[in-house]
RNA sequence: GGGGCUGUCGGCUAGUUUGGUCUAGGCUACGAGACUCGGACUCUCGUGACUCCGGUUCAAAUCCGGGCAGCCCCA
């Protein structure tokens, strides 16, 4: 039996990344234009998938699926001014049309509030129009200047779901942050993606937000990868723009909105957290292929097998999974376990000349490579608690993986020494002054992610930097 | 933002230092066929590449400049 080795996706990450996605058929990132790439045939399937997980949320929570523009005229875009002092160096520009200089230059969407908000603008009118949770799912540019590398930092970010929520009062604005954290932890949970929840400090918040909140979790190589944002917008963009509303009083305010996003690294996420040196392994809610059925042919008995495998094929199938048969003849059994691990389909049946002669299948998790064998009348509820089992274990080693690489420290110099070793997350006391955050970035050579939202706890001590009375547990790592 | 490295069949690479029998070799993949089939079988035949533009030279995959693309390190 294989063993399940992991030791390329640790210690090269980057390049364990990068040949799966394309070995997989995931994503080509050979595209001739910097920091865009291909979803293939195979990985849309998965983001499909992931992102349906995604859309049922939303859609059962008054979340309303819309399709606004691409491109933003640079006025619009200049209204918020932390907005667009931000990304105008980041956008891509459309400064043409055929061969006439634009008068108007038009940003290609970075994100969309100033896409959006002229439009609230016109539908919004009474209290009674409120709260409107609109969200879409898109394509966002960004004139990259650092290295990009695929799913991770693009230059096209080809899977973007983003959010936006308007609401009378900034309690339904602060309820409605809730409301989304609520639903991305889920959604997380879903995938098997363990994260943490930070409240980013003011210096890294999203451009034109009041506070932003944010879902990262560790790579394979230690490094964190921010994975969700929630931002909690205030009355900046309705300022900007002018949305109000009237009140039942019969005044006018402006309204209260709030923005979350997931993108496409939270594929990324997926593909990373529960892979090995085989390649990837999908959690089975998101695997195109669950089961996959191999017959181990032999001379003179590969009808009975054939016909063996066609039965499990339709029971499976009858039990609504979804099961792929792989009687291709051109490849033997061995690269045909390979191919199918590469791409991480949670089970796989073998059925050769002794399972038939014993009424019996061979069934193997990809999870963990482990291999039972399985009366073929009790095939059908023994996956279905595979698949429940792989669920729930996939998701604990992941989780546990997190928690061990997530260190709470008392000195810089410990901090130092484990980002330097990229063990992860380090988290340490933090007086909550600017200074001492910057200071923590430096001495610690990693970034501040922020401080914790999801775990609740009585500070007691004195900040690492400045050792004035801390008020808050803040996290560092060295991040994507 | 700064620095370094790299670009040869679909993938991995030999060849580049010292320009010339390179008509660019191998492995893998792919296509046709045979034989097999419980973890990458074996054999035969075939397809397939010097990143682009310019320069130096009798002669460029090889040297020089630039573009494009990729990777790594630092901020």
């Amino acid at each position: 039996m294989s063993t399940l080795k992991r030791d390329k996706w640790s210690r090269q990450y980057g390049d364990w990344f990068r040949s799966v996605l394309i070995d997989a058929g995931i994503m080509d990132y050979r595209y001739p234009i910097k920091g865009c790439g291909v979803w293939m045939p195979y990985g849309f399937k998965v983001r499909k998938n992931v992102f349906e997980i995604l859309r049922d949320l939303l859609d059962s929570t008054g979340h309303d699926e819309t399709l606004f523009p691409l491109l933003i005229p640079e006025t619009s875009l200049a209204k918020e001014a932390a907005h667009v002092g931000s990304f105008e160096e980041e956008c891509f520009w459309v400064t043409r049309g055929g061969l006439t200089p634009l008068k108007v230059k038009y940003a290609l969407r970075p994100t969309s509030e100033t896409v959006i908000a002229p439009m609230l603008k016109l539908w919004i009118r009474s209290h009674a129009d409120l709260p409107i949770k609109l969200y879409q799912i898109v394509s966002m540019f960004r004139y990259e200047t650092k290295a990009t590398r695929p799913l991770i930092r693009m230059r096209e970010v080809a899977s973007f779901k983003e959010a936006h929520t308007s609401h009378a009062t900034p309690e339904d604005a602060e309820a409605q942050v809730k409301e989304a954290v609520k639903i991305y932890k889920k959604f997380f949970n879903e995938v098997g993606v363990p994260y943490c929840i930070s409240r980013r400090p003011d210096w890294d918040k999203f451009a034109g937000a009041v506070y932003t909140l944010s879902f990262d979790m560790i790579c394979p190589d230690g490094r964190t990868l921010q994975i969700g944002t929630v931002h909690n917008l205030g009355q900046n963009f309705s300022k900007a723009f002018d949305i109000t509303y009237e009140t039942e009083k019969g005044t006018q305010e402006q309204i209260w909105q709030t923005c979350y996003g997931i993108s496409g690294r939270a594929i990324a996420a997926v593909l990373s957290i529960h892979g090995d040196d085989h390649g990837v392994v999908l959690p089975p809610n998101v695997a195109p292929i669950q089961v996959v059925v191999i017959p181990i042919p032999y001379k003179k008995k590969e009808k009975q097998i054939n016909k063996t495998c066609e039965g499990i094929v339709a029971t499976l199938k009858k039990a609504g999974l979804r099961v792929e048969l792989d009687q291709r003849t051109d490849m033997r059994p061995g690269p045909k376990f390979y191919y199918w691990e590469l791409r991480g389909i949670p089970i796989r049946i073998e059925v050769g000349p002794k399972d038939v002669e014993n009424k019996e299948a061979t069934v193997v998790r990809r999870d963990t490579l482990e291999k039972q064998t399985c009366k073929l009348n009790e095939l059908g509820a023994a996956v279905q608690n595979l698949i429940e089992k792989m669920t729930q274990d996939m998701q604990q080693k992941a989780w546990q993986w997190m928690k061990v690489r997530t260190h709470r420290v008392d000195s810089l110099e410990e901090a130092r020494q484990l980002v330097k070793k990229r063990a992860g997350i380090v988290e340490v006391l933090w007086c909550n002054r600017t200074e001492c955050g910057h200071k923590l970035e430096e001495a610690v050579e990693a970034r501040v992610l922020g401080v914790p939202v999801d775990i609740e706890e009585k500070v007691k001590g004195k900040c690492v930097v400045c050792e004035r009375k801390a008020e808050h547990v803040v996290r560092a790592a060295i991040a994507y």
